[in-house]
DNA sequence: TTGTACGCGTTATCAA
DNA sequence: TTGATAACGCGTACAA
């Protein structure tokens, strides 16, 4: 029909007002007498305008109504993994008054030709899961002048973060083993960087690890066993459990009694490869956990796990988000995790 | 440090270009002599000027490269519905090639503070899940020009759709249990409006069932069991089938035999609540799904269910999206689910 | 290959 | 309460 679409200019034009009544009348910034609204709303009609246009509003607002949610994983992960998942629905609901638009962003490292951080018009962003480029991605931001919240990561001066308590966490679940007598440990961690190769993590690899929660987990764990040797996964799931689960109970020579996994599903992934070496949990192998989420299809196990408040993490990044977008400073958050006992630690066996 | 940001128009000016080239130099969309690039580069450094503002740019293209997902419920429900989790894993995989970002957008029918399809800058947009008020959201889509796809909805003329044969695969499942010699059979259905609260339908509430995919399946289960009472449940969750099943098996007098469930969530609920009643699945009465996810902690039952490919519905809507972008035309999908016999249907007791 | 000039559609500001 | 004006920061014909 139109070979162009009208613009508030020309339903200004057509509503007898002037452009700046026009717009008052749709942003409702400003009183404007009832009549006046009525022929500029009739006249939008007439010509088929449906409101300003959110491409021009932003540009000349300086604000689009978007929070970028950076996430380090393939944005399918962020719908799989319980724990992100879990802070995500937080994260929504922290957000919901300021009434900004999530957009999901993902930060692999490589150069995609996705929308990055430096082409969407993003209010401010919130850098969430364990992603050593992720510090890349805060520069940019920071150069950018947007307001940013991390979830799990280190900002840097001023830059608002809401993590955990891992290391204590991790260090209260070593602790238990170490109670039941165990002292053949291994340990299995969450990928050390955005994708590396699973495998054994020497000294070396251990003082260079970029994913802070990996990191600190880690170190929790060293202060109970500072020698058990340690495996890096993949990635956070079950099946990367099991496959270094495999590895680990490779050597029946030199087999751990006990493994500390730093997440619910690698943990997991571990009891099944445990199952499939014959092993009992927890008679002859103990196995820990971290996270505390609900686990499909590991029933009747129920994991010695760190319970972590993942929701709360998220509805406090909103929280810290909604605060800076209003000019006042958000504040960090340090949350704690909560020991559980389950049913796959036992007594070390004898021997 | 600047009292203002700084604009292409600096950076050229302290290259001693002109703004076009400088332009270029950063959308890569002309050839530029290599010195001549580089005293860009070297100029935008200087200045802390980091690229196009995307703002600007969004408005002179004409495109944002955001992309609005618009789901029914409280955006919360994405994360925990596994079969729209599926689809938005599937959907941002279809996406990827596009490059282009998802924003979370939610269509509760109140006009929310938050972001709305008005407000947004939006180059297309999913319209995802079953919601009655999503054919409001889809007038205002079109009114704009912005391309749209529907998954499981009728966008009507010409909006490319993707869909399920929920009723040839809800008959096949309602052909199964009439095959066990069932004949008191009760439906339970997904919500048939949001927020609507639940209770029995009637033939008049029957009629005017909003939800497509809960009309559909219903019709399915009709062709096989006109009479059969159906009961609408208040959402998909395990809670809401629990809640169901005890009002279905409530009279001891007037139990059905099955109970064929909309969805898998709303079958585990209905199992559980068998199991509070005392009565043994199957043998004192079958329950069937639909969707086919994993249910967490249902073992040792499978349940009988259709099972929906859920990440291709996303993928294809993706690739739909990608498709009108670009300029060609998307076409309409119509999956196919696959019946999968579990352990929750048996032969009809005798009596 | 580079520069000029203009428009994208709004909205903030200020004056009337 | 309304109107005139001037940006907002950029992309892109078109001419050089």
């Amino acid at each position: 029909m139109s070979a162009r679409r009208a613009t508030i200019a020309d339903v200004a034009r057509a509503a007898g007002v002037s452009p700046s009544t026009a717009s008052v009348v749709f942003s409702g910034r400003a009183p404007v007498t009832d009549p006046t609204r009525r022929r500029v709303i009739d006249a939008a009609q007439r010509l088929g305008y449906t409101g300003p246009d959110p491409r021009a509003a932003s540009l000349r607002r300086g604000s689009s109504g978007i929070v970028g949610v950076v996430v380090g994983a393939r944005l399918g992960a962020v719908f799989s993994d319980p724990v992100t998942r879990l802070q995500m629905d937080g994260l929504a609901e922290g957000l919901a008054g300021v009434g900004a638009g999530l957009l999901l962003l993902q930060d692999t490292g490589e150069e995609a030709a996705g929308p990055s951080l430096l082409t969407t018009p993003l209010d401010a962003a919130v850098l969430v899961g364990c992603n050593a480029r992720m510090r890349d991605s805060l520069q940019v931001l920071r150069a950018r002048d947007v307001p940013v919240v991390v979830i799990e990561g280190d900002g840097g001066d001023g830059v608002p973060q809401i993590r955990l308590d891992n290391r204590e966490a991790q260090r209260e679940l070593a602790a238990h083993l170490a109670g039941l007598g165990h002292r053949d440990v291994a340990i299995l961690t969450l990928p050390t960087a955005a994708g590396r190769p699973p495998g054994w993590l020497d000294a070396a690899a251990e003082a260079e690890i970029q994913v802070d929660v990996a990191a600190d987990r880690l170190a929790g764990a060293r202060e109970v066993y500072p020698e058990a040797p340690a495996y890096a996964a993949g990635a956070s799931l079950i099946d990367e459990g099991l496959a270094a689960g495999r590895m680990l109970l490779a050597d029946p020579a030199a087999r751990p009694t006990a493994i500390l996994a730093q997440s619910d599903l690698l943990a997991a992934g571990v009891v099944r490869a445990a199952e499939e070496a014959g092993l009992r949990v927890p008679h002859d192998l103990s196995v820990t956990g971290f996270d505390g989420v609900v686990v499909d299809g590991l029933s009747p196990y129920e994991l010695t796990t760190a319970v972590q408040p993942a929701a709360e993490k998220g509805r406090a990044a909103g929280s810290a988000v909604a605060a800076m977008l209003a000019g006042s400073p958000a504040e960090s958050l340090r949350l704690t995790c909560t020991f559980r006992a389950g049913n796959t630690t036992g007594p070390a066996p004898a021997g």
